[in-house]
Parts: C-alpha cells; sequence; structure tokens
DNA sequence: CCGATAGATGCAAACTATCGCATCTGCATG
DNA sequence: CATGCAGATGCGATAGTTTGCATCTATCGG
C-alpha cells in the first residue's frame, strides 16, 4: 500500500477490479491493454449487453476504440471463461460478466423467455465431466422450445 | 398406386421425402413451395451444411433462388423442428436433418469437437418439461468449454 | 531506461444474417 | 377452370460479425 510505484503497473490499473483482470490476463499469458480493461469495466452480472451497446460504452471512455477490438476481445474474455456470450434469438448475441450461473428458456412461437434453473443443468455438467473429462462452461444457457401453452397450442 | 392424376398434388412431389415434407407442412397450415423441397432436399442428417452451403446447392436446381429464402426457409424449418441449427463458433450456423438427436462438445482453447451422448442430456429435457412445462427442442446441443488436455495445461 | 518483438489494435473489406416492401403464387373457393 | 388473397419470394438495404494486413504497443531482456 505504501512505497508502490506507477512503473510497477505499466496502466491505470488503479480499481480493484481492473487490477483483477490484469492480473489474471497476465497469468494465462494475455497482454493488458486499456482498451481490455475498459470493455470489462462495461459489462456487469445480470445485464445483458450486446456487442453494439458494449461499443458504445466503450467508445466514451476510449474515442476511436475500434468495433474490431471489440468483437475480438469479447471472443478473448468468453475464451477465457471470463464472461458469458449467449445468442437469445434478438438478433445479436448478449455479453454478460459472469457470476451466478443462470439459463434462459426460449419460446419458438411466442418468444417467451423463461427463467431456469441451474439446479437443473449440473446434473448434466457433472455428467459430462465424469464421462469424457471435459470441463463444461456451461454459465448462460439458451435452450429453444416451446413453453407450455405454445406446446398445447401445436399439438392439440 | 393406379390412377392417381399429376392434378393431385399441385406440385412435383414424387420423391417420398418431398411428399412427406409437403404433408407436414399443410398439417401445420404451411405452404408447399418448390423453393422449400429442394432447400429440405439439400439437407440430411449427419451433414452440418452452413446457409452458404445450401444456397449453394440450392442454386444448381433452382437458379434465381435468394440467398433470403434460404435463411428463412432455414428458420421455418428450424421452428417446425424438421431441422436443427447450431453455432458450433466456426463463424457461420450449421443446418442438419434432424433424425437421432447428438450434441458436441467444442474445446474453447483447441477447438477440439467432441461428440455428446444424448442419454445425459435427455435427464435434463425431462427435468424442465416436469418443472417448467416447457418443451424443449434440444437435438443439437453445442457446448463449450474445455477438453480434458486443455483443462489440465490451464489450470497446472 | 532503451531497443526488439510477439502480439494487440485500427482500418477496410468481406462475410453472415435480417428486414421492408413490391411482386408473385399456392391453394381455397365458387 | 377462373378468381381472390394470405402468405411466400425476390430484391435491395441494413445490421451484425469476422478477417487480412499495416501499424502500434505491452512486455521482456539488456
Amino acid at each position: 500500500m505504501s512505497r508502490e510505484r506507477n512503473g510497477g503497473t505499466p496502466l491505470a490499473e488503479r480499481t480493484s477490479a481492473a487490477k483483477g483482470l490484469a492480473d489474471r490476463l497476465r497469468r494465462v499469458g494475455q497482454r493488458v491493454t486499456p482498451q481490455r480493461l475498459v470493455i470489462l469495466g462495461t459489462l456487469s452480472p445480470g445485464a445483458h449487453l450486446s456487442a453494439d451497446d458494449v461499443f458504445a460504452r466503450v467508445e466514451t471512455h476510449l474515442p476511436g476504440v475500434n468495433r474490431s477490438t471489440v468483437y475480438r476481445t469479447l471472443e478473448l474474455f468468453g475464451d477465457l471463461g471470463l464472461i458469458s456470450v449467449t445468442d437469445l434469438g434478438g438478433g445479436a448475441r448478449v455479453f454478460e460478466l459472469i457470476d451466478e450461473p443462470h439459463h434462459h428458456l426460449i419460446c419458438h412461437r411466442c418468444g417467451a423467455i423463461l427463467e431456469l434453473d441451474d439446479a437443473l443443468v449440473d446434473p448434466l455438467r457433472v455428467a459430462i465431466r465424469a464421462r469424457y473429462g471435459f470441463v463444461p462452461a456451461v454459465d448462460h444457457l439458451a435452450l429453444f422450445g416451446f413453453c407450455a401453452a405454445c406446446a398445447t397450442a401445436t399439438n392439440g
């Protein structure tokens, strides 16, 4: 806390969130750049942001940032398991900081979106890991199908 | 087999596959068009075709067909549960005629694709139906995560 | 603190997907 | 078989996403 020089960390990693990200990126051999810090800063758990939403917010803090950078960074964060990337069927994919896993059931017919309890998904996660050794990152699943009302309407 | 006149069916629904589709479309109040029959004809179980693949094949049989029609028709078939629509992470979504449900595990790190036994997925399907009355159409799931090798490499 | 360099960013173009609207057509009806 | 119309298609425009390449920079070694 006392004799930490600015030169110690190449960038302004003052907030704890940014510092946490910076450390995490370095740990996996990724570079820490202003763009990456700001992009992560725009995301939060519970907020479904499109790539364009993220771009708009990032631009206010970092004018001149490029759309490609936003897309590439979001994909990187997705691969690193920092954020979830989900197609809810609304045209653009949504990005969200991962906190508690949560999922959605989306009706093909009426478009209704229900929440799906992660407790129902967890056994699948466990089974996959046990059977294949594959560690699934299912933090934000979107399953399509028919809601109770539409299923009845379609069959009957 | 004997006294069936051509006028009985508005289009060339000679093959059994096409006839089956035609019947199925009519049953749910959808029209039977040449485009729809040809587009379905290009799909098969086990083949992962992109929209562009489908378009290219359809074009040889039906010159002048439009990309939009292919996209719209593929979406329709998806909603009808005839085909599966899956993002395997390769840039474009893939379409496939539904036969036996099958799923994929895709490694975020090395890109490896493993098959996932539907028997592991079925309990989730059942649980969702029991809890919410929602009937999920999970015929071709793509779950991202880390394969055994990469999971080890990442943690250790 | 400086120079070297692997890797990130900016930029433009290409690719993937969707949408609005005018026209055309399957098919139900008479 | 002729007619009407809801709905499908073609077309162009636009939105959403990815990619190749030149330039720039975070990080490492001296």
